[in-house]
RNA sequence: GUUCCCGUAGCUCAGCUGGAAGAGCAACCCCCUCCUAAGGGGUAGGUCGUAGGUUCAAAUCCUAUCGGGAACGCCA
């Protein structure tokens, strides 16, 4: 809206000669404000006051002025606020202009997910997952092309290890089950920082597995760990992958990109590792190289990612790979980036680390269970639905699809609202807290406004009016859609999503609260609410699509 | 040591392409003969870590500094 009330001041900005100061922003004070008035002043070398009541004044006199402003007024020292007119909001939203879902041409190529193969899902999974699906969503909806891949961690040392425990127990191939690998892991992993042979027998491991031996071994990890995975994400919403490649499917592009490397002189040898040197000049700060091929031969982390950015440069021809992994693998990224662009084989894709933190415990470092471990994704899942049960003796009677739509909600919504790079405490009480700016306050809303819908079916536009505040400020939040879904894909940041649908389900309880519509005798009035409360679920509905959260039946 | 992230109300945080300090929780006070009160309204609470600088204007940009967290060649 900012773009259309723009283009209808440009007229009067021109006649002043001031088209370059003419820059419209959101404010609290008003819809809209203008506040290059100084800046005209300084510039100028005239009055703020002065100048600003004549922009004001010709504003006033525009003839289509009603078309865009209710009013206009100068506000000392120098803002000019500007407020939408009934006819403007009404025209707005009566054409659903708050949406922009037109095709994109761009296209996005998503990495997130990334769990391990043999390695159960536990609490630190949780954010690549959401953030990166959340994003894939609403990249979608604002009508981008994306594809997208979990691309498992299926080619490290991990399998070394867990190979090595399958072999050490004697375990026939279909006796290898979620709940052996469940244990498996942990003890060789353990086992490996405490025991150097058994480290040196890992990688030995490692190394024959990546040269072709004990596919069947592997084949078998993967079938049981996938079908584990493909249960949590189900239940989490996690349901947009296009690919389930892995670290392994990257193997047969390693040739090409070690030709590759080799021919730009890229790699070189290293206290017998082979690596590719990632300083630049301009550096400030240490930059170590990147490491292809360790000393004992083995692929490293960066090499598989390498060769996935050359098959998926060449098979899709991203305009962006975004990657969704927390804030301690910038560095990593950043090294494998730099080696992409050095050798050519990111081309003209443009290739984005999402970043951001972890999970904490309420004592602020990572999180752990009462025991000491690390808490499983199933464990936070029943522990969040259990609380949430407990909250009120309702919820006992509640139907399991519901619970688990709620309890989806509590921890999408306690993740997704988060910003930036930065970690938060994990408290299960605040996850699953009802009140406030939480998950099931923006359920419980929407259920309320579904079920004056429901009640009231109409048909027809909105008119031209606006009855009170509490109706207007609903509508120009309604208004705002677009602006927080631009804004998060800007921001690569699904929590503009979140705020503002919370925003939006706190304006629409104003108004539940503020005006009974069951009681509304002018069926003019009462279908014009209704028609925007339909438009408004609507929205919450988009919303919380992009937030992986469903609306339960009933709460 | 170097680099990155963070420091805003008692607590958890939003605001960071400069323009008039915001939510939630906790506290206190109101509001159900009325579409679900898991709600709504209100009061109180802040020298935006600190010190400089740039600017008509700084929570926002720059420089220092203090405090917390993270990463830093053969794990992924």
């Amino acid at each position: 809206m900012i773009k259309s009330i723009t283009k209808s001041l440009e007229p009067i900005f021109s006649d002043l000669d001031l088209l370059d100061y003419l820059k419209v922003s959101y404010s609290d004070k008003a819809d809209l404000q203008i506040n290059s008035v100084f800046q005209i002043a300084k510039d100028k070398g005239v009055n703020p006051i002065e100048i600003g009541e004549k922009i004001v004044s010709e504003i006033n006199n525009m003839s289509n002025f009603s078309d865009y402003f209710k009013c206009v007024e100068f506000v000392k020292p120098g803002f000019i606020n500007l407020f939408y007119s009934d006819k403007f909001i009404n025209n707005y939203i009566r054409d659903n202009k708050y949406i922009d879902n037109s095709s994109k041409s761009e296209v996005y190529f998503l990495d997130y997910g990334g769990p391990n193969i043999a390695k159960p899902l536990h609490i630190g999974h949780l954010r690549p997952a959401i953030i990166g699906e959340s994003l894939n969503r609403i990249l979608k909806f604002k009508g981008y092309k994306t594809i997208s891949d979990v691309h498992l961690g299926d080619y490290g040392l991990q399998i070394g290890q867990v190979i090595c425990g399958i072999l050490r127990d004697k375990k026939n191939i279909e006796d290898i089950d979620i709940e052996y690998l469940n244990y498996i892991y942990p003890k060789m992993s353990a086992e490996c920082k405490e025991n150097k042979e058994t480290y040196e027998e890992c990688k030995k491991i490692t190394y024959d597995f990546q040269h072709g031996k004990y596919k069947e071994f592997y084949n078998k990890i993967r079938e049981v760990s996938i079908a584990d995975i493909k249960r949590l994400y189900d239940y989490l919403g996690v349901i947009g992958f296009d690919l389930w490649l892995g670290e392994s499917d990257s193997e047969e592009y390693i040739p090409k990109l070690m030709e590759i490397l080799e021919d730009k002189k890229l790699l070189v040898s290293d206290d017998g590792a082979r690596i590719v040197h990632v300083k630049r000049e301009d550096d400030k700060k240490e930059m170590p190289p990147c490491m292809i091929i360790s000393s004992d031969n083995t692929y490293m982390y960066a090499t598989s990612d390498l060769a996935a950015i050359l098959d998926r440069v060449n098979t899709y021809k991203p305009n962006y790979i975004l990657y969704a992994a927390d804030a301690r693998q910038a560095l990593h990224f950043e090294q494998v980036f730099r080696v992409a662009q050095m050798s050519g084989i990111s081309g003209n894709s443009k290739m984005e680390h999402i970043s951001f933190g972890t999970i904490n415990g309420s004592d602020g470092k990572p999180f752990k269970t009462r025991a000491g471990g690390t808490l499983k994704l199933d464990e936070l899942i029943l522990e969040t639905k259990e609380i949430f049960v407990s909250k009120r003796e309702e919820n006992k009677n509640m139907s399991e699809e519901d619970l688990n739509k709620i309890t989806n909600s509590i921890i999408k919504y306690a993740d997704l609202q988060n910003n930036r790079e930065k970690s938060y405490n994990f408290d299960i009480n605040k996850f699953s807290d009802v009140s406030g700016k939480t998950g099931p306050y923006i359920l419980y809303s929407a259920l309320r406004i579904k079920r004056i819908i429901d009640a009231n079916p109409v048909n027809g536009t909105i008119s031209d009016n606006i009855y009170n505040e509490i109706d207007r400020a609903l509508r120009i939040k309604l208004m705002e859609f677009d602006k927080y879904v631009s804004k998060a894909i800007e921001e690569r940041l699904p929590s503009y999503v979140a705020e503002y649908v919370y925003d939006l389900c706190n304006q629409v309880n104003s108004f539940y609260e503020s005006v009974n519509i069951s009681k509304i005798e002018d069926e003019d009035v009462k279908k014009d609410y209704i028609l925007v409360l339909n438009k408004v679920y609507e929205v919450i509905k988009y919303s919380l699509d992009m937030l992986i959260i469903e609306i339960p039946i009933q709460m």
